[in-house]
DNA sequence: TCCTACGATGGACTTTGTCTAAGTCAAGTG
DNA sequence: CACTTGACTTAGACAAAGTCCATCGTAGGA
């Protein structure tokens, strides 16, 4: 069952097919999918899908706080489903692999007021750049 | 007189006429351009360079570690002379300034061995987002 | 001064994403 | 159920950022 599409019902969200298929491939733990790779495993439920309407869905998920957007390279933002509990990134700069993590300490509090030039800080963004475990082993 | 220029006279770095105005319209303090920005500075200087030959000087720039490439958005590339100094940036989120900032603390100490997934980590980005004092007082 | 390998150029091309006009349909009303 | 309507979907044009390539030009050494 997919978790994703039980959080958007009951939001007033108009349910259609895509809006579904999407909200299916999109579903997991760890998952963090460019809105292309969102695009093609929909095509395989629903042939006849969009590009357009998956962008439009994926920015509505978003602006109902159910999606988060990772951008953690220069190439296509991602979208990633676990937008409940707040999580940083740790990628693999070999293979590109995304792994969510919780880092101890708050960030935020490790800027300091002579640091802030008179900034409001609000908000913190950690990625996290390695080797993932079999990546290093092909080595 | 150009710093960056300066740091990369001696690298064996073929001296042009292109190269000198780009290294001189990227240099300073909380320095953050676009490649289209270099450009179109460049263009003040030197009206016939041309757009591959801004992105293929930056990258080189880069590949010498006298340049540093941030991405506080998901827009173009930012090319940073501060090389020299590790920092982070802090973003306004309504103009898009960007200062550089030192965090007290390692990041990379936050992030616990079981949060790892068995990666080698050798590096984190932080993006601290805020409102800056200019767009808080016209708001 | 001459050579030549390296750098510069413009344009085609790619990737990622936005926008629009026109067609389609989910869901409330009676 | 059929009707209605505004929200949703679609294809394709368009745009921004960046890469690639063939060709031309030149920095700097012999
Ligand atoms: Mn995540
Ligand atoms: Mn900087
Ligand atoms: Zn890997
Ligand atoms: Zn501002």
């Amino acid at each position: 069952m997919s978790d994703l599409l039980e959080r958007l019902r009951g939001r007033g969200w108009r349910m259609t097919a895509q809006r579904r298929v999407v909200a299916e491939v999109l579903d997991g733990e760890h998952v963090h999918l460019t809105a292309d790779e969102v695009h093609s495993r929909a095509v395989d439920r629903l042939p006849e899908i969009s590009r357009a309407t998956v962008y439009n869905t994926l920015g509505e998920m978003v602006s109902l706080g159910e999606v988060v957007e990772v951008s953690t390279d220069r190439r296509a933002k991602r979208y990633d489903p676990n937008a409940h509990r707040p999580h940083h990134h740790l990628v693999c700069a070999r293979c590109g692999a995304i792994r969510d993590v919780h880092p101890s300490g708050d960030p935020l509090a490790d800027l300091p007021a002579d640091e802030r030039f008179g900034f409001t800080v609000s908000d913190v963004e950690v990625t996290y750049r390695g080797v993932c475990p079999s990546c290093a082993a092909a080595a």
